[in-house]
DNA sequence: CGGAAATGCTTTGACGTCTAAGTATTTATT
DNA sequence: AATAAATACTTAGACGTCAAAGCATTTCCG
């Protein structure tokens, strides 16, 4: 199955042979690359019975968190990080499985409000307790590593302009 | 640009709300493919002017490290953890701009090598300079939170049987 | 030795994401 | 009030990834 060394470290050494730069954040970068590949491999998989898939869940529960059980389609690209076209599409397969309908924005002829329904909110809760029994991927790294994760991660988000 | 507030911070608080599981996981799987987002367009960016993609350049790079300068196909995606359709695909377009091209395994009929070119040595060279010059897309994460999200994420790659 | 199983790669098809262009509506400008 | 600019979403097209099926070659075993 997997390979008998960290291919990971294996890179970095050979970097280094070749003298190209940035041996650290090479590894940073490789590691969080492959970090995220695991992850959608095991969400996916948990949420697959469910007819989601990752996105189409994270816009779920962004409808169930929210005050009226609807956003535009384009605060939820916004909350997302996702570009417009790609909010279309996850709403389109949403509401052709009856999870969501749109509705038009009351006063702004331009919003489109994606609309959360009952079903819809019953597969949220579904899929956040399936999450739940696969530690959303991430079983294998203890409570400090998460901690830190986070924490050097919102550096990171801080730096792209994310938020702050 | 940003929001005003931490997205993460803040699904986390409905999260709780919601008596939804697994809130640490959750902030850490969502850091992740946050920082994976990140990544992915700060290095897509850096390398387009070449006419390469993280992809493509990892094979790249793994080819130039190797004794030959040729590897087969298999061992490409086992190092990188990609489907051998995907590898189909990066090679293929490597070798249309003939930074690699096919060769025939010497003794196993089944195996094909891909061989990296003089163009394409160059090319990973000027590569490598170019995601040292924007430090791998992780400018903003401090040298010691680049160290510990290694070490965490190998928990996690050692826990998801990459190597070891 | 010879057929079954395993291995290595490619092809096809489905899906997700992005860019760029297009349409409709609202806001700003003069 | 009329036109220009901005905003919101959708559509079309390109690319990347994966699963499944197909084809060729090699290895395993009775």
């Amino acid at each position: 199955m997997g390979l008998e060394f960290d291919p990971i470290a294996e890179a970095a050494i050979n970097w280094r042979a070749e003298n190209w730069p940035a041996v650290d954040a090479m590894t940073a970068a490789t590691s969080i690359t492959r970090a995220h590949q695991i992850l959608v491999g095991r969400i996916d998989a948990a949420l697959a019975p469910l007819g989601l898939n990752f996105s189409r869940f994270e816009v779920l529960a962004l409808l169930e968190f929210s005050r009226e059980g609807s956003l535009p389609l384009g605060k939820i690209g916004a909350r997302l990080q996702v570009h417009p076209a790609s909010v279309t599409n996850t709403v389109d397969r949403l509401e052709r499985d009856r999870l969501v309908t749109r509705t038009p924005h009351p006063t702004d002829g331009r919003t489109t409000l994606a609309l959360i329904t009952g079903e819809g909110r019953q597969r949220a809760a579904a899929a956040a307790s399936a999450l739940g029994e696969i530690e959303f991927g991430v079983a294998g790294m203890g409570a400090r590593a998460r901690r830190r994760v986070d924490d050097a991660i919102r550096e990171l988000r801080i730096a792209a302009g994310d938020f702050g």
